[in-house]
DNA sequence: CACACAATTATTGTATACGATTTCTGCATG
DNA sequence: CATGCAGAAATCGTATACAATAATTGTGTG
């Protein structure tokens, strides 16, 4: 991972700085809009864009740093995609840090950033409500993000930031936006931190992560290899 | 037909690929010879190496994302350079992640993995007696990443090896060779994963990795800003 | 002598050109 | 009809050229 994923209203027809396609397709891939396996060619990025392969290049680069994507010699950039056991592989090791976080946090978190941790929730479940699911997902994970972003140790967030967006590579998992919605257990681990009872804290975001994980060989496997850049492009939150 | 790389005195001579370089300057890094805010000129390397810049370019950026160099906009890179709060930060991280991978590989590891480490750990008194340090330094990071590559979670163990490299930035370390040598701690971890008592050998990897840091404010602010990449070059393990 | 500022130099950022490798296509052949 | 093998097309890898930006030097003025 470079840096936060943000997207920014555009509207300047200026030239797309390298930063800004590196996020574009960061977020692509994270609200799966992008799929495991699509090759992401160069000259069709580059002209889409309206800049040099270089560029493109550059981005493809970072993005296979942040294990996004794969770059295979002589053939090209494609959308990573992940094995079942590496799925669970990452939340083993999410839980792992998460707990760490939450037991530094509980003991440091002040009334602001808790309403801030509030505000994002509510924000959740008008977007579950509204049924506006990319959205959903984007939020739940900054729920995650913005946890680890009060820890005081910046390379335990930095683990926590890397490892979130490679959730998103395994091939499932709209199958947990449902129990998001009725059970608001971000709100449960918030409560927890809020009081200072960082184990119990632990304990639900423990549970809520097992919950996630469980999910995931629902329909694994689901999903078929990709579809064409091109398609997706026109769909792409971008210029033109 | 032999793709051996003739190592004749003629300037005939393979073309050094980008991983090679990432390789050099890597190693470099990690073993001090590349001090930290040590400018990375992109000409100077690419003549060096008999390459172009683009390939140093790509060497730097990947670097950039191991946080061994920081690339300033317009600028160039340098090497990067860790405040003592951060070197504190990494072990602090350090520690938590090594307690859960010796925990699982306390329950795993095989008479034949424990025969490599004590290879290591034998190789390390050897150096520490031939009092050649960067060869130490060298051994004692890759015990804990041999180690970490024990751990059936990869993710768990990547972790573990992007932290180590960045200690070396920290501008000391020079102080914790003497206690490696006399006391063998990673002997004595080593003995409680062999017979399987994990706790005690998360805690005297704790005891360790305290110790480690320990020594790193006695002589912090040490070593002065950087000195010109050409003079390092001229020592650099690569071709003249 | 110190300081500010313009011109020069050096270095990085981006685009383009060319070579190498892979992939696709079509035709011949079993 | 399937298969195998050119040849063509597309794509990636590297080098080079040029533009943009920062650093340096030199000069004039208070």
């Amino acid at each position: 991972m470079s840096d936060v994923p943000h997207r920014s209203g555009s509207k300047v027809r200026a030239k797309p700085t390298e930063d800004f396609i590196y996020t574009e397709l960061y977020n692509a891939i994270c609200e799966r809009q992008l799929l495991p396996d699509t090759k992401l060619g160069e000259v069709l990025l580059a002209e889409h864009y309206g800049v040099s392969r270089t560029i493109i290049r550059q981005a493809l680069m970072r993005l296979s740093g942040d294990r996004l994507v794969k770059l295979e010699p002589n053939r090209g950039a494609f959308v990573a995609r992940l094995t079942l056991e590496e799925a669970r592989q990452i939340y083993a090791a999410w839980r792992l840090v998460e707990a760490e976080i939450i037991r530094e946090v509980s003991t440091t978190i002040t009334p602001e950033q808790v309403a801030r941790l509030r505000a994002l929730i509510a924000a959740e479940r008008q977007a579950c409500e509204a049924e506006d699911y990319p959205l959903l997902t984007r939020l739940s994970t900054q729920f995650h993000i913005q946890l680890a972003d009060l820890c005081s140790n910046p390379f335990l967030s930095r683990f926590i930031k890397e490892l979130i967006p490679q959730t998103s590579l395994a091939y499932f998992y709209e199958v947990r936006k449902m129990p998001l919605c009725t059970k608001d257990e971000h709100g449960e681990i918030l409560d927890f931190i809020a009081v200072g009872d960082a184990e119990a804290a632990v304990a639900a975001a423990k549970a809520h992560l097992d919950g996630i994980e469980a999910a995931l060989d629902a329909r694994a496997a689901l999903e078929p290899k990709a579809s064409l850049a091109d398609k997706l492009k026109s769909r792409m939150p971008s210029m033109s």
